[in-house]
RNA sequence: GCUCCGGUAGUGUAGUCCGGCCAAGCAUAUCGGCCUUUCGAGCCGACGACCCGGGUCCAAAUCCCGGCCGGAGCACCA
């Protein structure tokens, strides 16, 4: 049977395999309501392509189990907090297709965590400390307690009390969730829960001294937000460890954890404070610069959303360490924009070749090749007569006295600084000029010739190309084109746009 | 150093939990062909991988052991 499809029906196969699309694994445990799931990033910048597999991730399970997903904005750490991006990580999301259904800032909730905290102690699963670092993280290499540990709830409350009403100085004091000393991994032993920070948080400013560390909030969030599920990067696996711990002493139920892995995005710029540092050098034109890996860098580069999700639903949610490749989501997003973007000639390092010809010649080229796509039947339409026609100093190095095809206009001689016609279409004259090569194989190339305005083209690493386009471009501003045979660019003004990709 | 995790074509992945339908699927890249008017598009085809070595088994990409390689964590960051 199968054989019989092979042999006689190829292309059954080919189209069967060919829409089958990734889909991510089930995830287990997920009850009638749905999934409840949270996106934790930090303020520190907008989110880059780096992030948005955590989101697309979520998202995703999101769409397939409904429920709720939590955008969760950790910001404990004042020292490490662009006010701006409270804003730009929710506009980043919805450019993404992300739909948060809640939004909490941690800032709002320190007094559930000094409630959460002020359990432990009680208990005795946490203590407050002033003996130096040194000595606990040197005792913790050990297996051994610092004094404080072994201290009674109660003495350990006071040191508390005083630490959450401002009696420390910074670096003076920090509280303790206990682990377990003995934990084979070093890692997991008994790990800093807040600590004094008397730098003024951007949103609270100087309300509170005592904050919590990454560790102790995301647990007591997790729980009380009801996540059922943890989907993060496996740089969290060991925190997973220590968090699970608090979970335990208060005896609550864990979400299901899921750790992708590490995915190395080379050749672009993400790092937020190479980012913030090279803006006010200068270096940068701002978060969108196309040298960066910013969300909104994608979006000036006319990147579709879309694709930055197919890249990631194909990715899974593995732990291996992974390479993005630029060519495959490149390859996604030319899937996506090739038949909405209109085409027009950019001539990248023109040179003008004297044209000497009686009477005009008229050029109709389709604007929108995939009509059926589109809908677009447009045409740009030029008249060329004796003057000027302008190809790139590539073209014309390659070709010179050879016979080309000047797209959508006819066949044509190059003779060094001259160019002279042949005829519109294959007949004697051009059969004569070509008398070694197929016809088949005239070199089609792009032209420009009267209708051409200065255009520049900015590339990702940072060069510029540029050159001279047809006018009509003009028309479709803040859209990505095809300039044929160059690559997708979008084009940002009459002068102007960012190369998207090949 | 300690503790974990992982290694499928150039790249990204499917399969690994529950060994046989996997003489390993898909995508992308590359190469070739088709297309008298774009192309890095489309269509067709080719190329190309189970890290290494043992073991268990009728049967191993899949289970076990060892090695090699890679990654993560060991912050008063998240």
């Amino acid at each position: 049977m199968s054989e019989i499809v092979k042999r006689d029906f190829p292309e059954l196969l080919a189209t069967k395999a060919r829409d089958e699309e990734k889909r991510l694994p089930d995830l287990p445990n997920v009850e009638k309501g749905g999934v409840v799931m949270r996106m934790a990033p930090s303020p520190s910048g907008p989110l880059h392509i780096g992030h948005a597999r955590m989101a697309i991730l979520n998202d995703e399970y999101l769409r397939r189990y409904g429920g709720k997903l939590i955008l969760r904005i950790e910001d404990t750490n004042p020292a490490n907090i662009e006010l701006d991006a409270y804003q730009m990580i929710q506009e980043d999301l919805r450019w993404l297709g992300v739909n948060f259904t809640d939004l909490v800032i941690q800032s709002k909730r320190f007094d559930l965590y000094y409630s959460e905290m002020k359990k432990l102690i009680e208990a005795g699963n946490a203590y407050v400390a002033t003996t130096p670092t040194e000595e606990f993280k040197s005792n913790k290499q050990r297996g051994l307690p610092i004094r404080e540990r072994d201290e009674t709830p109660e003495e350990n409350l006071e040191r508390w009390e005083k630490m959450v009403s401002g009696g420390y100085e910074k670096g003076e004091v920090y509280a303790v969730v206990k682990t377990d000393l003995n934990h084979p991994n070093p890692a997991i032993r008994d790990f800093i829960a807040f600590r004094v920070i008397d730098t003024p948080h951007p949103l609270e400013g100087d309300k509170y001294r005592a904050y919590p560390m990454m560790n102790f909030s995301v647990a007591v969030d997790d729980h009380y937000l009801g996540l059922t599920h943890v989907i993060r990067g496996k740089d969290h696996i060991a925190n997973t460890e220590k968090q699970k711990y608090i979970f335990g002493y208060r005896d609550w139920k864990l979400p299901y954890y899921l750790h992708y892995g590490k995915v190395s995005i080379e050749h672009t710029i993400l790092k937020t404070s190479l980012i913030k540092k090279g803006i006010r050098s200068g270096e940068f034109s701002g978060w969108d610069d196309p040298k960066l890996g910013t969300l909104v860098a994608f979006k000036k580069r006319g990147f579709d959303p879309l694709a930055i999700r197919k890249y990631y639903v194909e990715s899974g949610i593995g732990s291996v360490d992974t390479t993005f490749s630029w060519e495959i989501f490149y390859s996604f997003n030319r899937k996506i924009i090739d038949s909405r973007s209109p085409r027009h000639f950019f001539v990248n390092q023109p040179v003008s070749l004297k044209f000497d010809f009686e009477g005009t010649l008229r050029a109709d080229i389709p604007l929108f090749p995939q009509t059926s796509q589109s809908g677009e039947h447009r045409n740009r339409s030029y008249t060329v007569g004796k003057g000027t026609i302008i190809i790139t100093s590539q073209d014309h190095q390659k070709f010179d006295g050879e016979l080309v095809r000047l797209k959508d206009l006819g066949f044509f001689k190059i003779e060094s600084s001259r160019i002279e016609y042949i005829g519109a279409s294959i007949n004697e004259d051009v059969q004569k000029w070509n008398p070694n090569k197929p016809l088949g194989k005239v070199p089609i190339i792009h032209w420009l010739s009267g209708n051409e305005i200065p255009f520049k083209v900015t590339k990702p690493d940072g060069s510029e190309d540029t050159g001279m386009i047809e006018r009509d471009a003009v028309n479709y501003l803040g859209t990505v084109h095809q300039f044929e045979r160059y690559g997708y660019v979008n084009v940002l003004n009459e002068k102007e746009g960012y190369f998207t990709h090949p």
